[in-house]
Formats: C-alpha cells, structure tokens, sequence
DNA sequence: CTTGACCTTGACATCATGGGAAGGTGCAGG
DNA sequence: CCTGCACCTTCCCATGATGTCAAGGTCAAG
C-alpha cells in the first residue's frame, strides 16, 4: 500500500505520516525500490489508532505513551488510565477556562446595544477593565 | 518609561511588545537617542487593552478590529458586538468540541479496571474504533 | 511516448509565545 | 574612573500540528 492509500484508509494526511515518521512516532516505513514509502495492516492499524487518539485530544507526547503501552502486552491498564485521567483534567481545565471567557463576553455583550452609537460596555471593560457603567 | 516597565505594568511581555510593534498591532514607539524605546501613558492604555482581550482568547486579527474601533470615536458598537458574538461562538464550539471528548474519554475511563492487568478499554477503543466489551 | 496521478524531499506559513546569543546602555558603588 | 549588574537592542530558532507550494521522479493506462 502506497501512503496515498495508507492516507486515505487511516484518516492521516500522507504528510502527517511523513511527519510522523521523521519526528520518531511511527518506523520508518519499508520502501519500494524507487523509494515510495509501502504499508502494510500492522502499519495501518498504527495510523488508525493515532488519528483515534488525536480525535480525542491526545498530544503526540501522550499518543507516544500510549502506543508503547499499547504493544506492550505485559502493560498495566493502570498506566494507560493515569494518561487518561491527566488528559481528562488539561482538557476540563481548558474548557473552564473557555467557559469563564464565554460567561464574560456573553455579559458584555447582552449590555451592548449593538446600533448605531458609540457606547460600548466591551470597549469599555477591554479600556479600563472596570465593569462599564450599565452593568449589575 | 522603558520596555521593561511597560511590560511589568500592562502584563505584556517586553518580548510581544516588540512582537505586535513588528506585526503592526501597536505604532512604532518612541526611541531615547540611544535606541530605547519608550513608552507614555497612551501607549500603555493600548497595551492593557491588548492584554485584557487576549485574556478573552481574542485573536490578533480580532483585536486589530476591537482597536480600530476603540479608537474610532463614531464607531457603532453594532460593530464590536459582532466581533463579540463571533468570537462567543467559536469559543463556543470549541467548548463543545472538548466536551466530547471528555465525555468519551470520561466513559472509557470508567471502565478500565486500572489496576496491574493489561485489558484496558482505552487502548481497546484506540485500536479497534468499537466500544470495547465491557461497554454498555 | 505522453499524460496524469501519484510519490519524493525540502522549504516556508500558520499562531502566539518563549529562549537565547551577542552586543550596547544606564546607573550605582567602590 | 572603573566595574558590575540590570536592562535594552536585534536576530535567530523553537514550540505543535498541520497545510501549501515547488521541483523533480515514478507508475500505469492509453
């Protein structure tokens, strides 16, 4: 299988595999004597469980972990949980810390008039990060 | 005031201070005769107007606008709103991006037993794209 | 043999930020 | 006056994950 297909069937871009490759995450693939990079289903399967992994947020550090874990048999379903859980809280970290911008901005702007005048309590929180003058 | 003092007192690094200075976000500053760069009360204000709205996950792009405005003393603050309300929608859907996420990966965890044996939902669901056996 | 689709490597862009090197400036103390 | 330290300057490189583009090689079908 040419990375073409490889790309196609995994759901990673081919220059996503090429990244991968050079950065250490994946073998090298095997090459055709004119030196077109060949995939095989183990190599598949690979690419596949980091599109996965990516799908859910997983760094390339954690995805690197992970796939250790995962060829490794004698692996404790403990360690690839600890990767999980720690992944779980950057994640909730991030989404609070969305949250609390959309709680503010959504204040702001249900005070704004949105027409045509000047006044604004977003301008305004943004200038001198007081509340503005309308608000509660 | 120096660079340093800038920065300390508008919470933006000396090093993106000459960032958005190279980028064209803030004008050009002052320079002392030997090539330091000053700054006055104004440019300060600009700064922290900056800060704050990087504080609200702005884009520069967006900021750019949200400066242009704030400076233009016949804006509408139709405008800004809908700078706003754009940026409460990305936000948005980034928030909900990463609630699926942790939604999936909160379900896995709970089912991984993490203890010394390898069986591992996780791992299961990366590989395979199914749900795992233990699942409901 | 030509054409078009595919592959190769390499360089550069994104976005916001940080790190560091190499060298100049300013001020305080000896 | 000199020394030392803290600060400033510019320039280059790195991050993370991905994309784009370019120049050239390869393969299969017509």
């Amino acid at each position: 299988m040419n990375i073409g297909e490889a790309a196609a069937a995994s759901g990673v871009s081919a220059k996503m595999i090429r990244h991968y490759e050079a950065i250490g995450l994946i073998e090298a693939a095997g090459r055709t004597g004119s030196g077109y990079r060949t995939y095989g289903q183990k190599d598949l399967a690979t690419l596949t469980f980091i599109r996965r992994a990516r799908d859910l947020g997983f760094s390339i550090a954690q995805i690197r972990d992970l796939l250790a874990l995962w060829r490794d048999r004698s692996r404790a379903s403990a360690d690839v949980k600890r990767i999980a859980g720690a992944h779980i809280e950057e994640l909730t970290a991030k989404m609070r810390q969305l949250q609390e911008m959309v709680m503010t901005l959504q204040h702001l702007s249900a005070h704004c008039h949105g027409d045509d005048r000047p006044d604004c309590p977003i301008l305004e929180r943004l200038a001198t990060g007081g509340a503005g003058k309308d608000c509660c």
